[in-house]
DNA sequence: CGTGCATGCCACATATTGCAACATCCGCTT
DNA sequence: AAGCGGATGTTGCAATATGTGGCATGCACG
């Protein structure tokens, strides 16, 4: 920080400053941000209709909140769809035995694939998730490691370069993995940059990774693509997608499992 | 006031910290939330009708509830000498200033200073206890990092090598350290040799380091010493320990502080 | 079975913000 | 120098959010 009280700042100056803020606080409001920079609040309203145009902040009364029609509150997430994910789960568990070292990924639906896990001897599992650690380690027969670093409070789970980094140091029997879309050109992709560089790396580390996304991502569209996605070995769903998203994706190499 | 927090949270902050809350505790009351926002209970009281009108949160007399419970156990443990741990957790934040880098080791006691530091801006919390992580990412204007390694089920926690090797990569300003017992020779001594270490370390790397003990600790005896255990800045208790003890631990170094 | 206290709820007052229309200012071109 | 266009400031009014007080209701406690 540290600057700009002197001049007036430029609007591009004033648009990352915004952008800025938002990034660190979560949300900001119109008449702080009008007396930082000194301008009216008619400014700074203009300011963020024109960068909530282009869909990189969300309008609120007083202020912009993060874009988050993309991502909604964790607690809601774990609540919609309970029934799909629940299938997604079964299916996936199905694909563990005893012993067998596991990496689960963040994200609600994952959370549902550990719950799945129950009754299995002697896991080992891997997670960047706190939640899902938490609920793991208190399971009989089950050893849980945890993967560091900062936590995003988005996901409730650890990212950036010490979960990349410890990634690395595990051998993966299989891996389940969240994403933010299916995409109708049968790809998985993701909300954050982070996100699609650790599961890209998990897709090429685990010896079988598996994507695990429910029915409501079908379709959608997030930004960013996962690198080598089609080394992953397979994506578990709980309702049939479109019939080209289906072919497009086998033919990229993953097959397409249907919990029921 | 170089930046920004003079003003109040917009709505939809408050909503997203009111589920975090809730996911936290399984429960919020109004009051509480009134006071930690600085605005009326009205207003939290509308903010909880629109929550509730979307099926988030079950309203009950002076709060809400989740709508089903997914973590229970937790909560009570921490109950038993809530007000002793409490008041150490006070005692503790007072030790705490905006912006600094806490570790926050596992236990209840710990846990119990992590509630307490609800309300200061811009913490970094390093910690190696899941609930700790997972409570303290909910909070507004804090970072979390996560040190990874294997979960520990009794203490939910990371323990071995990965956690102290973590540790040597941060400069922490202030740590608060569990511990088994107090000795009657003004020692503190722990269960295990992993902790023990753990302790030892962070006792030693951070600028300054408080054990924080309830008061069911004192006189006990535990097998493991805590090495270098003297460069500890201070303990932090409920109840005055016996003098003897007050005087054998001072001699060591460690100041006695006792929460009201 | 009251009593006291905290909470819930409603209505109204107040404050803050959103919006749109118009006025200014500044740099630039001709 | 005049004119132009974009960005910013100003103003008035409507919409929304928040605060306040009165009163009803529920809850704990003797």
């Amino acid at each position: 920080m540290s600057d700009s009280q002197n001049h007036k700042a430029l609007a591009p100056r004033r648009h990352d400053e915004i952008l800025r803020r938002l990034a660190a606080d979560g949300s900001v409001g119109i008449t702080e941000l009008a007396a930082f920079f000194d301008v009216s609040r008619e400014t700074i309203r203009r300011d963020m209709k024109f960068l909530a145009e282009r869909g990189q902040l969300d309008l609120v009364h007083g202020g912009a909140t993060l874009f988050e029609a993309t991502e909604p509150a964790l607690t809601l997430r774990s609540q919609e769809n309970a029934g799909g994910k629940a299938a997604i789960g079964r299916a996936a568990a199905a694909l563990v035995e005893d012993g067998m070292v596991v990496f689960l990924d963040s994200g609600t639906t994952t959370l549902a694939v550990a719950h799945a896990l129950a009754g299995k001897q002697n896991l080992t599992i891997c997670t960047t998730s706190l939640t899902i650690a938490l609920h793991m380690c208190r399971q009989p027969h089950v050893r849980v490691h945890m993967l560091g670093g900062e936590i995003d409070p988005s996901e409730e789970a650890a990212v950036g370069i010490d979960a990349l980094d410890a990634i690395g140091r595990f051998r993966i029997d299989v891996a389940f993995l969240g994403g933010g879309a299916l995409s109708p050109d049968g790809e998985v992709t993701d909300f954050t940059r982070n996100g699609a560089e650790q599961r890209s790396r998990m897709a090429a580390t685990a010896a079988r990774a598996y994507f695990v996304l429910d029915s409501s991502k079908f379709g959608r569209l997030t930004p960013l693509r996962i690198p080598r996605f089609e080394l992953a070995a397979g994506v578990i769903v709980d309702a049939p997608p479109p019939p080209a998203m289906v072919e497009a994706l086998e033919r990229k190499g993953p097959k397409v499992i249907v919990g029921e």
